[in-house]
DNA sequence: CAGCGTCCTTGACGCAGGTCAAACGGGGGC
DNA sequence: GCCCCCGTTTGACCTGCGTCAAGGACGCTG
């Protein structure tokens, strides 16, 4: 299902996220330093990889597979505050314990380095650390996009809001425009999506059924969904259709 | 009213935020480099310092009063992102354009830096990119944070929240512990509460009067807040009360 | 094939918070 | 002193979403 790419002879020139993750600014000496203080560890659909407060001696990358950050309140709401896709990073160097539970949603494979001397590499290595400050700014901006979904949006909008970044990721790794059909796969149950949009399960599965019933989306059994037009879609997220996106 | 270090004679050195903002990090030769990029604007309270999308050929540190980021829909619905203390910093290195309106709330002076050449010391001097990325972390979790309450919270859940967090740092400033009874005035109206929080400003006020009520804080005139007990405040959060906080 | 578990849908109902409207209060200008 | 403006409070009403409950679809196991 998940590119096997093989445990036993990895070699990071060969990594499918090679370009993309925390380390696609260094160079082949860089690489090999890295390539000694990496190990591999996969995780099954439905495992936690860490849950907060755990100490935690590694910072990683997702190689493929989805994981998500979650925060729990004592009562037992739950809040999703990330989505992690292949090339993310996982973990904050200087920090010695998990802030969030980290959670596979998918079969999820992830390249570790073990902490202490990644800590290293970020003084001794600046392509590192200058690569990891623009992922973090990057995430940082998603993170305040999500602030407005969360606080102003319509549940509505929400689930349009949260299709439209599935299809436009998934159109971006098939390396297509997300212009006109698309057709693609929900990584998320119901109640995972109403974790990450501040909904419950029961609101999420009547928005969507309305916006099939309103013909913004088209569903195959439960998980397959076809978009028609994306620019109809995005009229329903009540961002700005014209403004062009900055990034 | 704001402390006026004098605009003609700055030195880095008796700057009130040296010690946290993003040239924490710096010796003394970098940050005269700093120095010869750098340039003080001050705005009075209710101006606006950027528009989202205008061109940014700055970066910036607050140096004193607080600044807001928002974005705003295309309706009008307005959802805070950020709140900007002195020491923070604003805008990022590598874009061109703001990608939120930036809005002092208070008289405000900050410390800007032509863009071109502090994207030049980004790469030369690692000091002020390492307190960068340590910053941008802290953003990020304080968003998250912040994602939990905007998702997740009852109103009265939320209007805690913010005042604990208003309480946390104004004794952080005047280097007290949070512990027993607080007094300090509230930054914002009650409107840039609701934006903050993602209500609406009667929400808030009537909140606000339903702690007065129950005797969580304690009000003089419509901004001057006294808390008998934080930990009485904390309950109202919906927070873990015992678990330490990271950071 | 029956039985079970997981995920999803649908309906009926209630309430937290939004909306609309009116009025209060304090500070500044004249 | 008077007026006006802005931020704030309060009330009455409404509605979007949460809650509770039942049942359907699918896949897995025995």
């Amino acid at each position: 299902m998940a590119q096997q790419f093989n445990l036993a002879t990895q070699h990071c020139g060969d990594c499918p996220i090679r370009h993309r993750a925390v380390c696609a600014r260094c160079e082949t000496d860089e690489l090999e330093q890295l390539e000694q203080i990496k190990y591999y560890r996969s995780f099954q659909a439905g495992q936690t990889v860490v849950w907060s407060g755990d100490r935690m001696d590694f910072v990683a990358s997702v190689v493929s597979g989805i994981a998500t950050l979650s925060q729990t309140m004592e009562d037992g709401r739950r809040q999703m505050v990330g989505l992690l896709l292949p090339s993310d990073f996982v973990g904050r160097p200087g920090r010695e314990r998990a802030a969030y539970d980290v959670t596979a949603t998918t079969d999820l494979l992830m390249c570790c380095f073990r902490k202490k001397p990644f800590e290293s590499m970020m003084v001794s290595t600046p392509h590192v650390a200058q690569r990891l400050l623009e992922m973090t700014l990057d995430e940082l901006d998603a993170a305040r996009e999500w602030m407005l979904l969360l606080g102003r949006k319509t549940a509505r909008e929400k689930i349009a809001s949260l299709l439209a970044i599935l299809a436009r990721r998934d159109a971006a790794l098939a390396l297509r425009k997300p212009g006109g059909r698309l057709v693609f796969d929900l990584p998320l149950t119901r109640e995972q999506m109403a974790d990450y949009l501040g909904l419950t399960l029961e609101t999420v599965s009547r928005q969507i059924t309305a916006l099939r019933k309103d013909g913004v989306i088209d569903l195959e059994g439960t998980r397959h969904v076809k978009v028609a037009s994306f620019d109809r879609l995005l009229e329903e997220t009540g961002d700005d259709t014209d403004g062009g996106f900055l990034v």
